[in-house]
DNA sequence: TACAGGATGTT
DNA sequence: AACATCCTGTA
């Protein structure tokens, strides 16, 4: 299959891996009554994989916009796979049109969110993408990334949704990055946090430093493949099997030590962890031993278009001053 | 240093 | 509304 018509009106080649945002945006210029079947069908794909949903199980249903929407919601939800999710997305998409909200069309591109925060957005008319976040989908994304879980932040129980914050300094200043708020700390973060537990989202796990749990988690929910029970073969292996070909390369990278940029939530950044062996002269009462400490020392980079980066100063993280040479970029 | 939560400002 | 910032106080 080498194209296909989106539109009833227009006629658009697309990839088969999907709508580019320019092709999605022009979708959702067109009222959804008007989209043709497979203008319903690049929409359900989309949202799919807007919300971590198995595409695979979706099929192009033959029906156009205008007998998609003259469904009942009871049969809507009957015939469509995660129809509840794409009934709300619809009906978000319809109110907005009519709502006269000029902007739109950008809404139907950016929601990555949980449903309930999708009613809401559609009343903010000055969300731009980076706002879009929230700091709970941040830390779920990071939970999702091999590059910064378990290093950064891990489950200590995914199934009660349980996580701890390994490195409190890299991950508030890494959402300050997102959020554009270079003094972003712990301090403020774990505000944030405590509020959490007010909105029913988090819960602390009292007596253990650094740990709380989510009440609620996404379905699908990807698991990072263990790092520490395997050999840096078998790891690799592993993400190979369990990741998309662009994260298991990200993997690689991290296991060989080489800089390589994040892409969950900031683009901008690349982490680089390395595991230097130092001499501990610890002392007994009796004897003085060394003690070989093998630790995971992490750096963080700033990214510039030219693939040049600089080192961000966590203080009293290690710093160097070199610039560092990009060896990869991010596929994704 | 982590943590609880009030007060107030910002977007 | 969802934080961000600042702060008082406790452990």
């Amino acid at each position: 299959m080498s194209g296909t018509t989106i539109l009833t009106e227009e006629v658009e080649v697309i990839s088969t891996d999907g709508l580019s945002s320019s092709e999605l945006a022009k979708l959702f210029l067109i009222p959804p009554s008007r989209w043709s079947e497979d203008g319903v069908f690049a929409w359900m794909q989309h949202v799919c994989d807007q919300f971590d949903l198995d595409t695979s199980t979706l099929k192009n249903l033959h029906i156009n916009g205008k007998e998609l929407q003259m469904l009942s919601q009871t049969e809507f939800e009957k015939r469509i796979p995660f129809g509840n999710i794409l009934w709300a997305h619809l009906q978000f998409l319809i109110t907005c049109r009519t709502s006269d909200n000029p902007e739109l069309t950008k809404y139907g591109m950016v929601n990555k969110a949980v449903i309930p925060s999708i009613k809401r957005r559609c009343n903010e008319p000055h969300n731009s993408a980076g706002n879009c976040y929230y700091l709970y989908e941040f830390l779920l994304a990071l939970l999702q990334d091999p590059l910064t879980c378990p290093h950064l932040i891990r489950w200590l129980d995914i199934k009660l949704g349980v996580f701890k914050l390994m490195k409190t300094k890299v991950v508030s200043w890494m959402w300050g990055q997102h959020k554009k708020k270079p003094e972003m700390s712990y301090e403020t973060l774990g505000r944030s946090l405590r509020y959490y537990s007010q909105k029913g989202i988090l819960r602390k796990v009292i007596g253990y430093h650094l740990t709380y749990q989510f009440r609620f988690l996404p379905k699908n929910l990807k698991v990072v493949p263990s790092l520490e029970k395997c050999s840096e073969e078998q790891e690799i292996q592993g993400a190979r099997d369990e990741w998309p070909p662009c994260l298991s390369s990200r993997l690689k990278a991290v296991a060989l030590n080489e800089v390589f940029p994040l892409s969950v939530g900031t683009p901008n950044l690349a982490l680089l962890y390395k595991t230097v062996t130092t001499a501990n002269a610890s002392q007994n009462t009796r004897h003085e031993t060394t003690q070989d400490i093998r630790q995971k020392v992490i750096h963080v980079f700033k990214l510039s278009p030219q693939g040049v980066v600089s080192e961000v100063q966590l203080s009293p993280e290690p710093q160097i001053s070199r610039p560092v040479k990009i060896l990869r970029l991010s596929n994704d």
